[in-house]
DNA sequence: TTTGTTGCAAAACGTTTGCAGCCTC
DNA sequence: GAGGCTGCAAACGTTTTGCAACAAA
């Protein structure tokens, strides 16, 4: 596991100064945040996050989400809806825009790119509205649900 | 407000089939629960629709939410993420294939269609997925939420 | 020094579950 | 008549809130 430096130096920067416009503090606890989300490449929730951290930075739950709710304002984090319950929750800087396509059997999202979609979307304008991004999910069965690929499992076919 | 008939009858039939090829009972509370959902254009969520109904025909929360997962389930209604923690639906049939323009600020929902939009995502199909439905969500600000339409909050333009 | 931020715990909220009685099949 | 479905209420899990102590500015 390799820690992106590159990735976070940049994105701290943008944080420092989305706080200093909205005269915040710039606490440990919310780089120590930020930092942890940007080492990682995977899809996150709140709790998971606070867990995980607890190993090198000492931070509660309340705090990670109070944090999150920023990260989301300054558009560094996304949030998805895909994990029932339980928001989700991605790194927006260092990752190329992408889809997900999400089973409605199973629950399994995957990511997938597709450039004239891409390419369509950003230049989507609209006169009342100021755009700052886009999210476009694809609801359907992934091969391993697929009732052809489960032979064994008659009482699906019938 | 005029009782759409004609949308009701033909997503009934769906229902119908649906319940009968999964071998459930065709309860008249279901029933009641497709017919307002199906009298609506608006987005509801189940609390609300529960409460709406009690006028008409008693029916239990924990009975619309049952109901509204077999809806999911025969896609007769879509499962939006907009609205907090609180998951909000929309019926798919009788309405024209759209998508949402969601304000972060206030969180104003305003539906949009796009020819090219549509016909591209329609298109777009997987060798490992089958694709059932997509959203296409785009996050931004609203013209009300626009800093150069509140003049007089100048706070806002520090 | 001031006051925004933290951790903790309790509360709030939407949703799910367990169960006795009901009603579809 | 059997068993799936209902209403009710309690339980659940995630997120939010209140508050005293702390620390950034």
């Amino acid at each position: 596991m390799v820690k992106d430096d590159f990735s976070y130096e940049s994105v701290k920067d943008i944080f420092t100064a989305f706080l200093k416009k909205k005269k915040m503090r710039k606490t440990p606890e919310r780089y120590a945040i930020l930092e942890k989300i940007y080492q990682t490449e995977m899809h996150f929730d709140a709790e998971t996050l606070c867990n995980v951290m607890q190993n090198e930075y000492r931070v509660s739950l309340a705090t990670v989400y109070n944090t999150i709710e920023l990260l989301l304002d300054c558009s560094l984090i996304v949030k998805h809806p895909f994990g029932g319950q339980t928001a989700k929750f991605e790194k927006t800087f260092g990752k190329q825009t992408h889809h997900h396509l999400i089973c409605s059997k199973c629950g399994a999202v995957k990511e997938f790119t597709d450039k004239k979609i891409r390419t369509m979307l950003k230049t989507k304008t609209f006169a009342t509205f100021e755009t700052t991004h886009y999210s476009l999910y694809i609801y359907g069965i992934c091969n391993k649900c697929k009732p052809s690929n489960k032979r064994k499992d008659k009482m699906l076919l019938v």
